[in-house]
DNA sequence: AGTCGCCATGGAACCGCTTCCACGGCGCAG
DNA sequence: CTGCGCCGTGGAAGCGGTTCCATGGCGACT
């Protein structure tokens, strides 16, 4: 019953021209004499043609859409930079598709999918290191790449200096007089190469190698990033001898688990375990926790930002490396340790 | 330089067969003998041939892909509903299409580009009622729409009954003997027409009148769907005369405004004013926040294996409404109120 | 007045895949 | 041995646009 689509040619029988000039009309050429534009503007209307994207896109090469790899969409930072994205991304004319990734397997059929530019103009890539095979494979098929909170030589990448980001946190410890300081974190072998939690870990143990303090057995904890994973290690980690007066999670939602086990335990927080996270996402905000702040929202939107001029540009983007800026962020999870501490 | 895009027609040629009989392969068509097929295979592996999903899509008319209208990309429970989504469509052979949300013409916009099935196979929309017209424009195409969140008679939706919840807070501060209960929520006449609002208002209403409480005058206040915004409201119907010693604010963001709203003012939660929000965001369990929760990730994911089924059963989704239930989350900013609360 | 050239336009080819149709070859029944 | 039917296959048409090329008409210049 449905009256059948409007086609292109329909608009051209209707106008009284060819298909080719409603194209040019449609495309704004300026070939076209202003009698046959307005009547075949008046067809459009008239016939309420909508043209398919997706004959245009098949036609002209490029679909007018970018592919965002976001893994872990249950994760609060990843959806803060989805959330810069989207921003930069509305009033441009692209549209954005979500590949969400929960495992190696669908990071790479995504990968492998997205090889053929008919998918997307570009990619953007959050938080996750790309197989370098298939990223090779995507800049030879001459789809651009922008990683975001992910680095690769070759492609432009928006980060952050996480190792700097340890030191700030454990800086803030060491300051503040703590010397026994633990940190959880990431699987430093964790199945999608994440690098992050590693680098700041290694700035804390570069901070606390500067400052004398050693870190002792069990100390340092592994764990996926999860919260309620980060608060069985915390526990651990608290319940041991001569445990720390101190914590640094390599994230906020780990730094939330650590408060958990601490209050389980029936620590206060900062007077027995003082506790610092790293991104400052906005539950942060309302739990107080001190934090490493990185520049989430703005990280997305900048790697929008540069796929967009990159894509505009028509050329392949320059690989340049855009640092983003890391802040600490006091509020009330940490203090000078106990006096009474024990030894 | 770079080597041209392989086609359909290379791996022909490459299998010596026709272009037809490598199709039927890529569409595991029984029609092909397994000599054949295997040739075809080795060939497609050879050549590491991908099909392209642009002409795929166009000549098979379905794309593969869902819309996802999402209102206010910015506000939690969008994002908690779009997880739902996600989740859902994981695994399943659809891709995600964002379209954010943040003005009317941006609705109607998306809407008419999404007239066409070409773009999506189908359009999930999140709380938002879709504009009349443009609906049945959709629906006329031949479009599914599922609406979360929204609702239209002849599409199917899921809901919740936000009268009842509004009663379910509202009693709630009732029994604990509050008298003076205030109502924060959205403009009744805002400019996209959600009426989740109004209609906790109303039910809020109807339990203050059947408890014989009456509603003085500026205890009810409007305005946008912001933290800040319901911040400032708070202060003012905090600041006047007989005082409301209960707040029920129409979400969990606004809650938090009233909470800040209250301390700047040097008073106590629930002490001195006792807060009740809506949806149980992720930030309301941290906060303290007593709260009628509803399933919004459940609505997402239901939403979507509605459409997804929709579009497998190949006809248009049966016009079922799913109400998911609502539940009251007591936890810490609700009490009975002051013996000694001014009259 | 004739010729040249340019502008507006129609139409065909093409983007890469699916699908329909027609055809050749083979097996089987008459 | 001939004919019928079916299976596997090649090839063309079509999906709905864009773009290139050829053409016709007109104005301007000599």
């Amino acid at each position: 019953m449905q009256e059948s689509v409007v086609t292109i040619a329909d608009v051209a029988a209707y106008a009284g021209v060819g298909a080719g000039t409603v194209s040019r009309v449609l495309n704004d050429s300026p070939q076209v004499s202003e009698a046959t534009r307005a009547r075949v503007l008046e067809a459009i209307d008239e016939l309420q043609y909508q043209p398919s994207t997706l004959a245009r896109a098949l036609s002209r090469g490029r679909s007018h859409t970018l592919g965002v790899v976001v893994p872990f969409f249950t994760h609060a930072s990843a959806v803060e930079r989805l959330r810069g994205v989207v921003a930069e991304l509305d009033g441009s004319r692209y549209d954005v598709v979500l590949f969400n990734v929960e495992s190696p397997v669908h990071r790479d059929e995504h990968f492998r999918n997205l090889t053929r530019r008919d998918r997307a103009d570009g990619l953007l890539v959050l938080s996750l290191p790309p197989p370098e095979r298939e990223l090779h494979r995507l800049l030879d098929a001459g789809v651009p790449v922008v990683l975001v909170d992910a680095e690769c030589k070759g492609v432009p990448s928006i980060t952050t200096d996480d190792v700097e980001g340890g030191r700030i946190a454990a800086r803030h410890l060491v300051e503040l007089g703590h010397t026994r300081i633990g940190f959880i974190g990431d699987d430093p072998n964790n199945r999608f190469g994440f690098t992050a939690s590693a680098k700041r870990e290694h700035g804390y143990r570069s901070v606390l190698a500067d400052a004398g303090l050693r870190v002792r057995r069990g100390y340092i904890r592994y764990g996926s990033h999860d919260r309620t994973v980060a608060r069985r290690l915390a526990a651990k980690l608290l319940a041991q001898r001569d445990r720390p007066t101190a914590v640094f999670a390599s994230s906020d939602v780990q730094a939330l688990g650590v408060i958990g086990a601490a209050r389980d335990a029936g620590m206060t927080v900062p007077g027995d375990v003082s506790v610092v996270g790293f991104d400052d996402i906005e539950i942060s905000g309302y739990a107080g926790l001190t934090t490493v702040r990185q520049p989430l929202y703005e990280s997305g939107r900048l790697g929008a930002r540069v796929l967009l001029e990159a894509l505009e540009g028509g050329g392949s983007p320059m690989p340049v490396r855009h640092e983003l800026p890391l802040e600490l962020i006091v509020r009330s999870t940490t203090s000078p340790p106990r006096k009474d501490a024990n030894g």
